[in-house]
DNA sequence: TAAGACCTTCGAGTGCACTCCAGGCAAGCG
DNA sequence: CGCTTGCCTGGAGTGCACTCGAAGGTCTTA
């Protein structure tokens, strides 16, 4: 269980909520609430990692069960489903706890939120076009030594 | 000079044989040798990244002066450009280390190159897509917060 | 009721990619 | 000649994002 897992192997174990692909949301509203073990099952992350993040405030606040387990509601797996987006474009960490810091501060930081996400998405941008870049050197090279073997 | 410089101010300074970003590759190969210090105006990296990289075995050696300084040549520089390409593709320093030793080893090394070309390539793409994906997740919220604004 | 899986906390450890420092040499200049 | 600037080396330090360990509580199944 440590990264990868046969996601659509067994449909009914006790961790599958979450895992088969095919449908690429497929968390129910019918139970509300995951364990720890089911979160990662559908993050992708670690539980170390989960609640790190919860440390570092960048989590909205995760319920307890009455024995203080974390039970993860769709919502958060909704957030952490952004969080891994935001992720992969680079940004830092720690500017993702500020964004969950203004969500948490309420309606009066929509304005700072969007300044956010918007020069998050020039960024996203920018690394694109560096990217498309790149496959065109990629390319030349690769032609180079396809022609050469 | 710590990262930046205002790189079109004075085109004739010491170290500007590389700096001005108009034309986007402008090294002369009437003096084909640079010291550090163009090479990191040209590279954008530090001069400390510079003798790291090569430690690590990441440049095909850097001739020097009688003094022992190094002079970076145009071939010295084209291989960084293709290094900082490789970089931003998230590609991890051994990997391009390893590159960089396939190129040392000769012709005989060609197949490998390819492949190790074609796999980055592949992973370029699975990238680029990975950020549209967050481009669609970033306007669908930037669209909500310009809304509710 | 007992085993074993799973959860909790806090703090320390890891790996990567730099980044910096101390101490020293060499060249150019007033 | 001394001063400044630029470069050299090896090794130590930094920041980020996890990642792990230890010690212990809880839940489930036999």
């Amino acid at each position: 269980m440590t990264q990868t897992m046969p996601a659509g192997a067994t449909a009914a174990g006790p961790a599958d909520r979450c895992s088969a692909p095919p449908p690429p949301h497929p968390r129910p509203d019918g139970q509300d609430h995951y364990t720890i073990s089911e979160a990662v099952a559908c993050t992708g992350l670690t539980a170390h990692t989960l609640r790190w993040y919860e440390r570092i405030g960048l989590m909205p606040h995760v319920d307890r069960s009455h024995t203080g387990q974390r039970r993860y509601r769709n919502r958060d797996l909704d957030w952490l489903e952004f969080v891994n987006k935001l992720r992969l474009t680079g940004m830092p960490v720690a500017d993702m706890v500020r964004y969950a810091e203004l969500v948490r501060e309420g309606e009066s930081t929509y304005g700072e939120r969007r300044e956010l996400l918007e020069s998050t998405r020039r960024d996203v941008l920018t690394r694109i076009a560096e990217l498309h870049d790149t496959l065109a050197v990629l390319d030349r090279k690769i032609g180079f030594y396809a022609a050469g073997a």
